[in-house]
DNA sequence: ATGTATTTGACCAATGTGGTCAAAATATGT
DNA sequence: ACATATTTTGACCACATTGGTCAAATACAT
């Protein structure tokens, strides 16, 4: 199917690959331009369609790519044994850091193809929601019994997924005028925000390795 | 200099605004297309370029429309005298509940401006940046006296801010492809998240009018 | 009925689209 | 060194969409 490309080089794959991702992310399937794509990939037209037959193609492997990435990290990395959801979530933000770093957009592209509306791609989209569902998982089965007493863990749950998201869409804003992100900083600021929720809502001494 | 667009009846007036400003929010200034917003307005091309001499015109006629009702509307309403935080936010959330019913995507048109990087329209954005900093202000001496011990008020606020951002994200990607947003049902599940927050945050005692 | 203001949509040049293809460049096998 | 196969290129295409124009149609006022 994927031939051609396969035989790539792995840089000249990746670069190919992040081009896509982020053009497709930005702009959604159908306003996304391939002479963009080249042109971030610094490839040529008959490249491009040498390796995809065309954009629905393309889109199609970038979408299985992506999903592949992240479920198969998840299922090396992610314990659901873990009961603790602070542990839990240290897992896939661990996996998120990573992966961002060789695929910057890969999250922003999931999400975007998640609410795709283009009637072009809506059928084999629809067919890959379910795997893609990998994030509800994170919360289920959770040992609602560190929270604080008293805690609505439902909600809480809520504001810990909002704030994760809050601060990584600040993250992604605020080095998209600048060349990369820091994932240094990135790391850190995640890790202080982790801290704080769990001081806010788990029982004091819970989950203190 | 709108003396054209301002003779029409406030209704049709609104129709336009808001086919414009879902189209700008949705794409960007660049990508936006004035064949949609014709289209969702119900107007011909004619009348859209004799009220407005070109895209950039009314581009600028929105951001300005737009600034002056929010920050009017602030003005008239929030109470920077309020030091208690979550009165002051409830004051706010009222207004974008209240606003947004009339026009329904001002403030994602808003928030996409201000990140907006065409440079036909660069230099008029950098000119109003200043005026459309009505958020940070909202966070603006506060007494952070009101939380409990031990908290940290500058974490807590960011926590709070991407809650609400959250919900609002919520919210209308849900009834994206529905009609309308259930304003009733906004409001109340708003209402829930600001007390669950503030269960959290404050001092048991403090705020419960 | 006449003049004025508003509204219309066919039309335009310009730009951008996804995709093709013959030729050029490169790699491979002998 | 040569011939063959593979990869890469970019000029090129038909088509769609763009922001904007303008003469004619319509509505309104007197």
């Amino acid at each position: 199917m994927y031939a051609k490309f396969n035989k790539l080089s792995r840089e000249r794959r990746e670069v190919i690959i992040n081009a896509a991702l982020m053009e497709f992310a930005a702009k959604g399937y159908k306003d996304a331009s391939t002479n963009r794509i080249i042109e971030g990939a610094d490839i040529s037209k008959g490249s491009l369609f040498h390796y995809f037959k065309n954009k629905k193609q393309l889109f199609i492997y970038l979408l299985d790519f992506s999903i592949e990435k992240i479920v198969s990290e998840i299922k090396i990395r992610v314990d659901f044994a873990e009961k603790d959801l602070f542990k839990r979530i240290r897992q896939m933000v661990d996996i998120e850091l990573e992966l961002s770093q060789i695929y910057p957009t890969i999250f922003q592209f999931v999400e975007a193809a998640y609410f795709e509306q283009s009637v072009e791609v809506m059928h084999e989209l629809e067919e890959r929601k379910e795997s893609a569902l990998f994030t509800k998982k994170l919360f289920d089965d959770i040992d609602t019994s560190l929270f604080k007493k008293g805690i609505d863990a439902t909600q809480a749950i809520k504001v810990i997924w909002w704030s994760l998201d809050g601060l990584g869409r600040e993250i992604s804003k605020a080095h998209e005028h600048n060349r990369q992100i820091d994932y240094e900083q990135a790391t850190q600021e995640t890790e202080q925000l982790l801290q704080f929720l769990t001081e806010t809502f788990y029982q004091e001494g819970s989950s203190l390795a």
